[in-house]
DNA sequence: TGCGATTAAATCGTGTACGATGTATCTAAC
DNA sequence: GTTAGATACATCGTACACGATTTAATCGCA
């Protein structure tokens, strides 16, 4: 690679990354409409399911998002009846979310759609397992320099 | 795994990639933002060095987008002065992309930013490149599902 | 005890993404 | 030459993302 010559766009490590998050969010969206879900409040569900009643920081923890972010996505869930949102009484800064009965409900669809994208990516578990690892081994990297 | 158990989000190759691109789009920010390009813009500007005079839909098959995201983000990197944008003569129709001298010059400044990304993965070029193809091909098998 | 500093969400503005739709242009078959 | 259908781009509405700022609550320390 000439030093002074950008890489072809099909060449870049970051395109790359940035067609297939959008690939997959394609790959997901049939699915996740079935259940009135869009894709980054389907990963909110999956983090509560993991483990209810995290506070807003939290789930900013877990997502990789700021308030900024998930206040309205929240606010969304909240009013389609799959989330409840409360101040933490013990301190009052804090927003805490947690599932409703058909926000807990909806986990057992989830499975079904993870057994399709897995079947829609051609690759097998151990495939996917070690991409995911090597993929977070970059992220962790670029998150940390 | 157990079939009726979602995964935890940590463990999901969607959130890696999701997380990952978020980490990538991050770590381009402060480099991008000395030429006043946003991560889209800078994609597209990449690609229009490839080939120039493109129209919008053969970006749209560059980038994997729709006019609907294409026009907005050309209309402003048009006002910027990195690009002109005019009907094909041809095929009115079609409206061709085309590289001023300002959006053109800028391709020096790129090959700094790679390099600088590159240094931030704490990867090898060959380890980078092997993610890259790895991750295409689950992006191609997920377009094509 | 009081009050500045810190923290947690929320708010605001800009810029993607994208489904659905609109509009102008081109092509093909008559 | 007309016109139905296809094509290319633009427009609109909704939902993320995120930097910057605001607001409210808590903490730390003299």
């Amino acid at each position: 690679m000439d030093a002074t010559t950008a890489l072809p766009i099909a060449e870049m490590i970051c395109f790359s990354l940035y067609s297939a998050t959008h690939a997959m969010q394609h790959a997901y969206k049939p699915l996740l409409e079935a259940l009135g879900l869009t894709y980054p409040q389907y990963l909110a569900l999956v983090a509560l399911w993991g483990e209810d009643g995290q506070t807003v920081g939290q789930l900013g923890q877990a997502l990789q998002l700021e308030s900024n972010t998930l206040t309205p996505l929240l606010k969304r869930m909240e009013a389609q009846g799959l989330v409840a949102r409360a101040r933490d009484s013990r301190d009052e800064r804090q927003v805490r979310v947690s599932l409703t009965a058909p926000g807990r409900e909806m986990q057992g669809r989830a499975a079904e759609i993870q057994r399709c994208i897995l079947e829609k990516s051609g690759m097998s578990l151990a495939e996917l397992t070690a991409l995911r690892d090597q993929v977070n081994v970059l992220r962790d990297q670029l998150r940390g320099a």
